[in-house]
Order: structure tokens, then sequence, then C-alpha cells
RNA sequence: GGCGCUAUCGUCUAGGGGACUAGGACGGGGCCCUCUCAAGGCCCAAACACGGGUUCGAAUCCCGUUAGCGCUACCA
């Protein structure tokens, strides 16, 4: 047995969809795990609908997910004449026929049938017309699709995921594989390239489950053993329906930008509707890929839960050294203008990692320590200054004065947070009454790393400049006597 | 309507006839830690859709019911 072909077939009409990066993904892993190639195809013969647009962001979305292709992208809308050429073979076999039935007629067919309370199912009307009235039709240059001629026998496979699945050909009827003009329909299509590019192994959405049948029949018609095939359970919104734009976030590049990792993105997708078995959840590459097996991948539909896939991001955020996301932060600070030039970013980087859970929130936090009065900037943050009150500015100012008696040399964690419960003892106060309201002033927030840290890490000079700005600038409200007795 | 697929905590799942008092994770709640928030640790609530079989024994196998989803184009 040669090694496994796998292909990821999309259609250039939108965005990647999340759905579409798991059945990628699903394909990939089950490549990598036996050896086999993946093969990238673009189906591109919806001329209406499909642009050069959607086929960049699918390949970048993939490319950013790490998911690589060994062969193409091989454009379908560049074997028309292959597709056409196969319609015809199967039209001088006898097991595909001329229809001369326009829209229209098949339309008033249709709801005829639908009246009538059936199913429709064309009647073949087209192909009981005799060689002579053929010939006289296409004499008078009548337009005509290619009918697949249908076998009433059984159907059935063993799917990789669902197992055995049977269909009767008395329940599907005579598709069109062949348009008027000439182009091919979706089934022969994706039968004619797959044969054509050695496809061993389909796995895709379990929405085609209805088309299998269909390819299977084109495939016995053209003599070629069917691969085997797989398919991948539905991923729904929140709500349990089919996921779709109103659900939020569905397009892979808008996980990307919202700062998570493709490795936490692979990790999430993977484990949504496969499982490696046991109690994993955190599953490097390369034991997923080691693990990997269609037969574990679940028959039943997921829901897409982002508090989930957050949290993995997370994960994967702390995992990972500072060095390591040094590029990524520095790109997301030049997007928020903010010029971390001359700077080691590594030891804001750790201090603030460990609490975000998106790249994006690292870069957020890391641009207020470098440039505190950017906190500021949040009205958020000045309402928080505001709720604590009148005792905040005066506990901010003796802090401000005790922190200014470090000399520059002796800047510090240790040395500060010395230096603050000292602070504290003198003044009788509690440790936090002197520690929040400079992470206030700093932060524009009651959350932050401990205040020993968040100020070493913040440059002394600038440090001392923002919490006199804020201590000086901070004037009584008229809520402020109702708060501080609150 | 027809055809098909599916059914374990709110969500992702483990489970392959006895190991099930149904395990883990996210989310939720509580406690510990603590200058805040996370992280981390400990604990709690939370599920086998329903009804029939098969079997000494069913979450697990079979049938039916119900519900959800998909497809039902000269779209892909």
């Amino acid at each position: 047995m040669t090694s496994p072909r796998v292909r990821f077939a999309p259609s250039p009409t939108g965005y990647l969809h999340v759905g579409g990066a798991r059945t990628a993904l699903f394909n990939w892993l089950f490549a990598r795990h036996t050896g086999g190639a993946m093969v990238l195809r673009i189906e591109d013969t919806d001329r209406e609908r499909s642009t050069e647009g959607h086929t960049r962001v699918i390949l970048d979305g993939l490319t950013w997910l790490g998911i690589g292709w060994d062969e193409g992208p091989y454009f379908q809308g560049e074997y028309g004449a292959r597709h056409r050429a196969d319609a015809e073979r199967l039209l001088a076999q006898g097991k595909a026929y001329r229809c001369f039935c326009t829209r229209e007629e098949l339309d008033v067919q249709r709801a005829r049938a639908e009246a009538a309370g059936g199913a429709f199912r064309y009647d073949r009307r087209c192909h009981r017309l005799s060689a002579v009235e053929i010939a006289e039709r296409i004499r008078n240059g009548a337009p005509f699709t290619l009918r697949f001629l249908l076998q009433d026998d059984e159907i059935a496979w063993d799917d990789a995921v669902h197992g055995r699945i049977s269909f009767q050909g008395r329940d599907l009827d005579d598709f069109v594989i062949l348009r008027s003009d000439g182009t091919a329909i979706y089934n022969l299509a994706v039968v004619s390239d797959d044969i054509d590019i050695r496809i061993s192994h389909v796995i895709r959405g379990d929405d085609h489950i209805s088309n299998t049948p269909k390819q299977i029949a084109l495939y016995r018609a053209f003599g070629v053993e069917p691969p085997v095939f797989a398919h991948v359970p539905m991923i729904l919104g929140t709500d349990g329906k089919k996921l779709s734009k109103r659900h939020g976030a569905t397009a892979v590049g808008d996980y990307q930008d919202k700062g998570i990792f493709p490795a936490a993105m692979r990790n999430f997708l993977a484990l949504l509707g496969w499982s490696p078995g046991g109690d994993r959840e955190i599953v490097p590459e390369p034991e997923m890929i080691e693990l990997f097996s269609l037969e574990a991948i679940q028959t039943k539909a997921a829901v897409f839960d982002t508090a989930k896939l957050e949290w993995m991001n997370g994960q994967y955020l702390s995992a990972l050294p500072a060095l390591e996301l040094l590029p990524a932060v520095g790109r997301e600070l030049e997007r928020l203008g903010v010029n971390a030039a001359r700077r080691d970013l590594s030891p804001l980087i750790d201090a603030v990692k460990g609490r975000s859970r998106t790249i994006l929130e690292v870069a957020e936090r890391v641009a207020v320590r470098l440039d505190p009065s950017r906190a500021a900037l949040d009205a958020k943050g000045e309402a928080l200054i505001r709720k604590l009150g009148v005792g905040f500015a005066a506990n901010l100012r003796l802090a401000a004065d005790a922190l200014e008696r470090i000399p520059p040399g002796e800047w510090g964690a240790e040395r500060i947070l010395g230096v603050l419960k000292d602070l504290a003892e003198a003044h009788a106060l509690k440790l936090g009454d002197a520690m929040q309201p400079v992470r206030v002033a700093l932060t524009g927030s009651t959350v932050s790393e401990p205040v020993n840290e968040l100020l070493a890490v913040v440059d002394r000079e600038t440090a001392l400049a923002r919490l006199r700005e804020v201590a000086e600038g901070w004037k009584p409200g008229a809520g402020d006597a109702v708060a501080a007795r609150a």
C-alpha cells in the first residue's frame, strides 16, 4: 500500500472559517501521522463568488496556523477541460445523458412535486428522448446539461469516523454533472480532481455526507476505486446552530488579531471533535501527530467555546519565555504607537504575561509600564482614581516622598518593598493602602503585578514623575466625601 | 415533506458489557495564598434525552420515540 494522500479543498468564497481550519488540521495531522502527503486545492469553479483575495487569506491563515501542504495549491478552475472530457466520456458510455429541460421547466416540476407532498426527483424525461429528437434539438441549438444516470442499487461505504453509512440509489436523482455552458458541477469536478491527484483519503465536514453517494456513483462509473471517506462533525455556535457570522468571530484571522497563538489555536481546534484519550488538554504538536487517528474523531457536532480557547492561550502564553514573545509584542507595541526602542522588554513581559491571556493584553500592559501617562488616556483609569477617595492623594504623596529617597543605583524590587513597608508602618497604614494608590496611578487599573515589582519594572524617573503628576493633579470632587466614608 | 447524521455535566470530552459512587478540562461557586488581580493548591455544584429489549449484569449492544443538525440547485 502506498502512503496516503489527503487534500484540503476550500472554496475561496469567504475567509478561512474555524470549521475549515479544523478540517485542514485533521487532514494535516493524518498526513503527518501516516507519513502521507497533504495536497491543497482551491475550488474556485464558482466564478461569481470566488476571489483572489479570499484565496490569499486562506493561504495566509493556514500558514499562520502552521499547517503546511506538500503539493499545490491547485486551482480547480484550471482543469475545466479534463472535467468536461470526463463528463463526455460518461455520455459516450451511456452513463450520462443530455437534459434539455430549462431551469424554468425544472422549477415547475419541483414545485409540483412539493405541492404533492413528495420529494422531487428528476423524472428522466430527457433520458427517454430518441436519438432523432436529440439530434434535432442539438441542431436547433437548444442548450443542454449533462445528467448522470444513477443506478438504483445501494450505495454504502465504511466511513472512517461514522462507520457504515448507506444510501439507496432510488432516493437520489440524476444529478447534473455539466452545466449548459460546459463547466463542471461540484460533484463531478471533485471526483475528477481527486482521481487525477490520486487522493486516498477524503477528510471533510459531515455536511458532505449527502454528496458522498453521488461521488461514489461517479467513481464506479469511472471504474475507479473510491477513496476512504472520513466525515468530521460540524462546529456549532453557543446556541447550537451552525457557526456563522452572527456568532461573532468565526474567521481564523479574527483570532490572529485577538492575539491568539497559532499553537493554542491548533491545540484547541484539535480537541474540538478529537481526543487523544484520557485527560489530556495541552497536547504538544509532536504528540498530537503521534496520537492522531480518524477513528478517535467524535461523531457529534461541537460547540465553539471561546472561553476555553482563551484559557488555553493563557496556558501557552505563560509557558513561553519572554524572549519568544518579544517579536510579537514589538509588533503590537508599534501598532499601539509606542516607541519601545532602547528598552529591554523582557523583564516587562515577564512581569505581565502571567496575568494576561493574549499577546494583545501583554502589549497593552507593557505599553502602560513604558509610559504610565497612557493609563490616564483610559477613562476607566481616571474613574478608578476618583473612586479611591480623599486618602488617595495623601498616601500617594507619602509614597512618592519615600520612594524618591531611594538612590537611582538602588532602585529594585526588594528595596522598594522595604521602603513601602516601612512607610506603611510609620503611618499606621495597611500595606494595601500604601500600595494600591501607586498601582492605580501607574497603571490606571486595580490589577497588576505586585506593586514593588511594578515600580522596579517602570523606569525610576518615569515612575516618580507619574506619581507626582497624579498626586498633584488630583482634586476632590463632589462624590469623594461619600466615597471616603464608604 | 424526503433522505441522512447525531444524542454523557452549561461547554469540550474520558468511557469499547462488570474497574462507574460516571473521570478530567473550561466556565461557575467556596477556601487557602496575598498589597490588587491572575497564576497555583484544595474543595463544591453539575451529565449518561426518553421508552422498550438483549444479558446474570448496560453510559457501553439492538429497536423505537423525541429532539437537534445537515443535504434536498445548471452553489461549493
